[in-house]
DNA sequence: TATTGTTATACTCTATAACTATA
DNA sequence: TATAGTTATAGAGTATAACAATA
């Protein structure tokens, strides 16, 4: 294929199929946690938290402000999930799941994970369709800086 | 790979990059037509009417309420990208691209596919990765619609 | 009675700015 | 002076509900 206007018509197709799996798997992610109760975002925020960390780095990692942190933080805790717990540093909140919140952590990720459309792709297939992403992603040109 | 944990941990890595790849994606459509000047709501839209259709026909490509359309309508009509005209059914309104329409629609759709990340892979990639999603796809179990 | 498009309104998610306490 | 977390507020994007015209 060397017509240009062939490999953009492709890549346009190509591009919505990619948009649209991943609207899917967000559609998927949110089915299979309703059934526990928990909103969507508070659901992202708590598998982000395996292990205890500050909330500025939950910010990171999950691409927000920390303001908005603090009321994701606020609802996990309402809900005796997570706790802020003191860190040497005396401005930093640790966040530190509770038992409750480790077992519906772990809930969470496991009907998440079985929900999901990947599921359905062969052994071989998962791993084709892995490399080429992280082929897709690691290009060194344009590392924009994703925001939320 | 039998070991199901393992399993589980990669068909959600599988998805944290394939909704990464989609967050990128939109930040790089963003990218491509901004120096158009359209907001990217409108340009979505714009691309959607390859063809003239009445709004609800727009609104369900987009995937979103009858309502919100009117707002599109409105803003690509006062920059006399498109009309309404009178559909046979009096109810509806058609909506044709004007000339200027027309040309900005494809200028856009061809900004947006250049600068796609898509367009980095290779031609045997794309048909691998393409390959790949159409069998994702393709699967009879779970025919879920997509929501706004 | 059901449907198209419109209007007015409300909601969700998230950011920005200003603040407090610490470093 | 810079940083972590908080508060209050604002904005973007989108939906819901009620409506008029038409089917």
């Amino acid at each position: 294929m060397t017509d240009p206007d062939a490999r953009l018509a492709e890549t346009r197709r190509l591009s919505a199929l990619l948009v649209g799996y991943a609207e899917r798997a967000k559609a998927d992610f949110a089915a299979a946690i309703a059934p526990y109760g928990l909103p969507v975002h508070l659901a992202r925020a708590l598998l982000m938290l395996e292990k205890p960390m500050p909330q500025f780095e939950l910010a990171e990692g999950l691409s927000c402000d920390r303001s908005y942190v603090t009321g994701l933080v606020d609802g996990l805790e309402e809900r005796g999930l997570v706790s802020r717990a003191p860190g040497s540093d005396r401005r930093v909140k640790i966040l530190k799941l509770t038992p409750a919140g480790v077992a519906l952590r772990a809930q969470l990720g496991s009907a998440a994970a079985e929900n999901s459309l990947v599921m359905r792709l062969s052994d071989q297939d998962r791993a084709t369709l892995e490399a080429l992403l992280i082929r897709l992603a690691g290009e060194p040109e344009g590392e924009v800086d994703l925001s939320c």
